[in-house]
DNA sequence: TATTGTTATACTCTATAACTATA
DNA sequence: TATAGTTATAGAGTATAACAATA
């Protein structure tokens, strides 16, 4: 079962990896263009704080959005160390487009789940979430992301 | 639903990256010592297959695992274009000590699940991973990876 | 003094291509 | 000719430290 869970979060972790590489994207400027899209124009310190990265690192991130066209830096209006990150209409599209095609995924995950079995999964999950989430859990959390199946699919690929 | 799924996998690959920090590893180089722990003495272009990597990613983890005399090159006594990569005894306990945490992970995880959840919630999982080997799937799949909720936990500890 | 964003530096993973030694 | 492993080169993410401009 642990087994299972592992390999969900491999092929659906390396799903969305792949996909967004056919967009141009990478997970970390996606995770960031998502945010801008659903918060609206954002000052980097306060990206970093958002999405738990370094200052630094929202600099190069911002920097490969700005170079794909997706975002681009503007004074602050009223402190002038700051810059406001907006999308550009080419990344609220981009970004709209992620957001609708992720809807998508899940209604074709799910079409042959029942209802019974949603509800049903629903609550495991979140108990797992629950766990998870426990003080408790960070004495034990471990064990190494088993990525064989997903690479197995890859290498077959070549 | 679909977000739970994203943060269940968000969560558990955290948690993972920072447990294998912890112990002075990487994801991709728990990869590799537990393949050499389950398979022994391997040749580095075996590895290549087997993870699905490219031979010469194969050599720069094998530097890692090396440098931090998890693992050793020998020759291959047969082929002599070859090098068989083993573990060392560190390297050994270090597998052992992964996969027993592994099960500990697992009991802790599932001890507040019944019986029949946990085979519902296994049959759920398991049709949903034959979802995503559709290859109708292929079409579909994307979704950015939602980083915040870890993310957030992360920030915070700062 | 604290905060904002940058440069500087370093490490890891990944990818492609070219090269060598051997099969 | 094909395979095994390496070097060369590049790009991405992450991290820390130091710095200039501004609050």
């Amino acid at each position: 079962m642990l087994q299972q869970l592992f390999q969900l979060t491999v092929v659906m972790s390396g799903a969305m990896d792949e996909d967004l590489a056919a967009r141009g994207l990478t997970r970390a400027r996606a995770t960031l263009l998502t945010l801008l899209y659903n918060h609206g124009p954002t000052i980097q310190s306060e990206l970093a704080r958002a999405v738990g990265a370094s200052r630094r690192n929202i600099t190069g991130l911002v920097n490969g959005l700005e170079a794909s066209r997706l975002a681009t830096r503007r004074p602050h209006p009223s402190d002038r160390r700051a810059l406001l990150v907006a999308l550009t209409p080419r990344g609220s599209s981009a970004a709209a487009a992620l957001a609708r095609d992720e809807r998508a995924l899940a209604r074709y995950l799910f079409k042959t789940v029942t209802a019974a079995e949603l509800k049903a999964l629903t609550v495991s999950l979140q108990q797992l979430l629950t766990r998870l989430d426990d003080p408790a859990f960070a004495a034990l959390r471990t064990c190494a992301l088993r990525r064989w199946p997903l690479d197995r699919r890859r290498a077959a690929r070549r």
